[in-house]
DNA sequence: TAAATATATAATAATATTTGAATATATTTA
DNA sequence: TAAATATATTCAAATATTATTATATATTTA
């Protein structure tokens, strides 16, 4: 188990689109780098950064078929935050009640937004 | 609704220790500026910058209160992000069957990690 | 109305991330 | 074994993020 920190740290690296779209692929299954320039529109160099700093993190790994690498997903929060992402939300956080709700909030006046 | 693209936007903003932890207070209530001075051990205009920051994202708004600036949580992806941020992942996701796995994967010879 | 309080803004410096270009490595095929 | 293929690494440049410092603004209180 990650801890929080780590967690916070994981969040910042998949906060990309280029990772976000890999591993929206690898959660439909194993992709080697070539698989990938198909449809990344960005350099092969570039790609293996990207594989790179998500393997170096933990979030994905990969084996060896011949000269291929077949990277795969290993973290199990990624298809939840996947998941998270395409998340319909309608509506707004309910507002808060009204005055005084803070710690300091016993001044008078009207409450403004 | 944001789109997808905000979304990934919106994670990149939010993946910042200082900036969680100004968001897992707001899950709990209404909070003035001079309330998180009081835990967070940063200065003042950086708090306001932070703030300012997921303002401009729409994860949060205030109201008004004298001279108090109340700041509350306003998009509802938040309390689910943060939870799954704690959530507990005992194992690692399945790995893939064998061999040839990718499109390309038709390479004979032994598969290894 | 002057001083105090609460907070924001702007400018800058420090640091981190991202990409691009060139090159390297490992494996397979001819 | 040389060439081709698949991918990684390194370095530098471009860009973005973060924190710091100084200062500004709005409101309240004396």
């Amino acid at each position: 188990m990650r801890s929080f920190g780590k967690r916070i740290e994981l969040i910042k690296v998949i906060a990309h689109p280029v990772r976000i779209q890999i591993l929206e692929e690898l959660t439909k299954g194993v992709k080697c780098v070539s698989d990938f320039e198909e449809f990344l529109e960005i350099s092969q160099p570039n790609i293996s950064q990207h594989l790179s700093l998500l393997r170096n993190h933990g979030v994905i790994d990969f084996y060896i078929d011949g000269r291929l690498r077949c990277y795969f997903l290993v973290d199990p929060i990624i298809p939840d935050l996947l998941e998270l992402l395409k998340k319909d939300y309608l509506e707004s956080l309910p507002g808060p009640e009204c005055c005084p709700v803070t710690k300091k909030g016993k001044y008078p006046g009207e409450r403004r937004r």
